[in-house]
DNA sequence: CTCTAAGTGTTATATTATTACATATGTAAT
DNA sequence: ATTACATATGTAATAATATAACACTTAGAG
């Protein structure tokens, strides 16, 4: 048996469904919408909504991927110590996604919210961002 | 035109959709659907969801009020100072939502993006927690 | 008063996500 | 190998969230 949250064991212990949707967020590395996954993936057999919803659920609740909430897409996770915590920046311009390495960032987190009565589980960030190439151009 | 008393500019300019709107999610304090709202304000004279999105856009737009993006709610705007930022946490058993009030937290969260060539124009942040009170029970 | 930008009302439709239910599959314990 | 159980699958229907298109109205500046 494996441990909850980490990306070990590879893709072995997945379903088919839930590998052929891993895998095409992997190649694509951007962000994808639900019934754009399904557009691509008829080929391979997906023929229903849920069918891709319920794999993204779980891929999600693997901690192999994240939900970005305000594009309702879903992007592979790069980072090996997330969990079920995202934190993204997004371009207003252009609407390219990178999602935040920082080792340190869920400590700082925690200090940002100061009632300490409070206990954070996860957390959800999303930085809108004029990325670099848009910057300038 | 109204001539009254300059106090509370306030919600002046507002047109009468987006009162009526505001006035709502004024009086709940709470994060509301925008399908809630418009059955909430069916006999206000709101027959259509564009009517309330529209009013929710404008709304947003002046930073009176945010979305709360991971629950498609919204929820009236209790700083002076978070513009389009907008910073929340979110009880996991009991759905309570709260705004955080910290004046520095726009700087201190701008120390999280390490990637100094980015310039973040604003964000979202979703804190989910486990609430003072349903941590006692 | 006239012009213009913004808002309104309405119908239709697009997009995102879930419910319900019957069937199939993987895995661990017998 | 068989049973039992949890998990996944396939499919159809529908719910929930959001926008497009178009004709009309109103508010406010000049």
């Amino acid at each position: 048996m494996n441990s909850t949250h980490t990306h070990s064991k590879k893709n072995q212990s997945l379903t088919k469904n839930q590998r052929i949707v891993l895998d095409l967020l992997q190649n694509s590395g951007e962000p994808l919408k639900a019934y754009f996954i399904l557009d691509s993936l008829k080929k391979e057999g997906l023929n229903s909504p849920l069918q891709v919803y319920r794999a993204l659920d779980k891929l999600v609740e693997l901690g192999k991927i994240h939900k970005i909430e305000s594009i309702n897409s879903f992007i592979i996770c790069n980072n090996s110590n997330c969990a079920s915590n995202t934190a993204f920046t997004i371009c207003e311009r252009c609407g390219k996604v990178k999602e935040i390495k920082n080792k340190y960032l869920k400590d700082s987190v925690s200090d940002l919210v100061k009632d300490n009565q409070l206990e954070i589980t996860r957390y959800n960030l999303e930085f809108y961002v004029l990325c670099k190439s848009c910057k300038i151009n």
